[in-house]
DNA sequence: ACGTTAATTAACATAATAGATAAATAATGG
DNA sequence: CCATTATTTATCTATTATGTTAATTAACGT
């Protein structure tokens, strides 16, 4: 899992991370339902192309346009990465909760 | 929750990454039991500073030396994060399980 | 007090990011 | 064909990140 700094990093960037949280949200859609106004649209291509190489995103072409939707598998990683922390926490002293409670 | 991106933004890189899941399979470890040797001390020492800027680690004096901590609300942050999105596919369609199976 | 140990801050070099504008690619609809 | 639409690639610039060495801060043991 060297993968997983690269898809950190990918999703350390507020803009990817809305690309992302669109996808996850809404399904497949295209480079321009995607565009955010506070950008323009070449700064927003390498933005998908960093989301693309990180493996987080595939696209496929319609014509023209391109579509873009979220890899499950990128989900998966992070989702993996935590559950095994927080199993080994409960596992060993319950300590994510105790914690966690502290924190509340 | 703003904090997000520079929670991704501080994991997305190999050394800290690697600083954090020392923390939280081990626990409490100072700064000098945490040196990797690929860097030198102070570059190490800026690793920390933007972990504890990410509020993804807390700092605790012990004479001379500082011991670092994870904070479990950073770790949470993402679990939840991951799992808002689980539940909205599970809720709507099954569509994460359903992607994940065909990714498989 | 003094040298040692632990760690950080300062100053600097270089590489990587992110953004802009302009140009290129490619499919569409007249 | 030709203009338009959709998006990317090229180039350049500014900012941020990361690493180094040197200097600083602070506590320890003798």
């Amino acid at each position: 899992m060297p993968q997983l700094p690269t898809t950190f990093a990918a999703l350390g960037n507020a803009t990817r991370l809305a690309i992302v949280e669109r996808l996850l949200a809404e399904g497949e859609l295209s480079a321009g339902e995607l565009q955010a106004d506070h950008i323009t649209a070449p700064a927003m291509s390498r933005h998908f192309k960093v989301l693309r190489e990180a493996g987080i995103v595939v696209q496929r072409v319609d014509a023209q346009r391109r579509l873009y939707a979220v890899k499950p598998e990128a989900v998966q990683e992070i989702s993996d990465w935590v559950l095994n922390f927080r199993e080994f926490w409960a596992g060993s002293l319950d300590r994510l909760d105790a914690a966690l409670k502290g924190a509340k």
